[in-house]
DNA sequence: CCGTTTGGTTCCATTATTTGAAACTTAGTC
DNA sequence: GACTAAGTTTCAAATAATGGAACCAAACGG
């Protein structure tokens, strides 16, 4: 926790005062960012100020309360749309789905966290994007372990040294020497489980979505629960589990190459 | 379109560039971007660099691309959950949505550009995001007109300036004058209409959500099409959809007062 | 009713960062 | 192997950020 540390620049800082209004959640005054902040008075409120005049955040006069603003979801429209894997994935997880009859998962990896970037759940058809958008930890997920399984060293070091390694449950791999032995037999194996390792009584069965140079740019992964099923019987679904990633890594890789007129 | 302008700052700068990522719609070379901006390659360089770090955007190392970086669909996360009407309203819409059998709009104000912030589509029970996000203009929309009609004087001329007035149809108020006017009648009446004026075919009625000082916090719209009904229907449900709109502002309202411990 | 605290905004000399032309590397072409 | 295009680095000059302190306004307390 605390200090976020190495802020470069002026634009590290203003995204830094963005994250921490991002973080608390609802409309904060100055007082409260302030309070929180390492950051002078003056400076934070020039921050909040240019934030503001560009749209990134909103002052309510009201309240006197800055909020994220409007700009802010007009670029997250964009950013789904463009950078992660979601459009592109979005008719092969209907396809997963339909054929596993389980929730699915996409996620890719920041800086070290699993982002969920898009959901296919049993009950109802289609979540929110609320739902998806959310980040998990990579060292007790199995996307985030198939992600790492696959990780260039630099990255899966970088990656590692950001872990809580808390034990969420009693199958929690807590150690960097337990995850790194893990890691070797998902490679072995060609996909990631997760025993129980996050939540009690959930469990999954992950696959890597690798780009042709081999690079990382998601994971993919059929999650269940021990009352419904067992690892086995999800084990026995990687299989198509691992064709739909692979075709969904083709597709992302002719998407790269704009052929444009 | 062209040069931004007011780019105060660093911050500002970067968050233009980033802007020109978001806009390309796809993975950019960093010659492409160098071609579109005002910036001399040093700085461009530069701006994407500390962009890069921080997140925002990802650099391909295979293609040497920027696309938007995942930090940036957390906060969007984060933006939508919070700073926008949409969790608030949503059982809202939903009963607004089953009781008028139509297609339904929550938008709010950027800076003289209409944001759908959510949306309720007649047919398919809840569309994603993706579909959300969505930027319209003011002048020629039902949302926009109605939250024109209760802005502040100098937001109104503000918002005024940046309408580009293009004739999307016949019906289009392509003028300062005819919109001001059509302004003031929505004022005296309550409520505002799309008379076809942004696409043939498509109508629709709208009403503000103002809080209780009289500020605009967004609009919402019963849409529908010349085929399916007319406006005279449509107004007749106006009765309903101020409701709504009045239950969304009392709830937006009671969020913004903490109560916290 | 006035002194005080709290929350927010502005000043301005100092300091550190950003700037950008140009030089430099690669990695492709011909 | 000379020529080009694309990306990266340098460095003194220009500019923007900094933050302590002063300031203002409104709410509070006696």
């Amino acid at each position: 926790m605390g200090a976020e540390g190495h802020a470069d620049g002026t634009v590290g800082k203003a995204l830094d005062v963005l994250d921490m209004v991002a973080r608390h959640g609802r409309p904060v005054r100055f007082s409260d960012l302030l309070a929180q902040s390492e950051y002078p008075k003056a400076t934070l409120y020039r921050l909040l100020q240019t934030l503001t005049h560009q749209g990134m955040l909103a002052l309510d006069p009201d309240q006197g309360t800055y909020a994220l603003g409007v700009r802010l979801v007009r670029l997250a429209h964009a950013a789904w749309a463009q950078s992660s894997l979601a459009p592109i994935a979005r008719p092969y997880l209907d396809e997963l789905a339909a054929k596993t009859g389980e929730t699915i998962h996409l996620a890719q990896m920041d800086l070290g966290q699993v982002l969920y970037v898009d959901k296919r759940n049993a009950a109802r058809p289609v979540e929110m994007f609320a739902q998806a958008g959310k980040v998990g930890p990579a060292y007790c997920t199995g996307v985030g372990k198939a992600m790492l399984a696959w990780a260039a060293p630099e990255a899966l070091e970088q990656a590692i040294a950001r872990q809580s390694f808390h034990r969420h449950t009693a199958h929690t791999l807590d150690t960097p020497e337990k995850l790194l032995a893990e890691l070797q037999a998902i490679r072995a194996r060609g996909h990631a489980f997760d025993r129980e390792e996050h939540e009690a009584g959930i469990i999954c069965c992950a696959v890597p979505i690798l780009s042709r140079s081999g690079r990382v740019l998601g994971a993919l992964s059929v999650t269940s629960t021990t009352a419904r099923t067992t690892l086995d019987a999800l084990e026995a679904q990687s299989g198509l589990t691992k064709d739909i990633a692979a075709r969904i890594a083709a597709e992302a890789e002719s998407w790269r190459f704009p052929e444009q007129h």
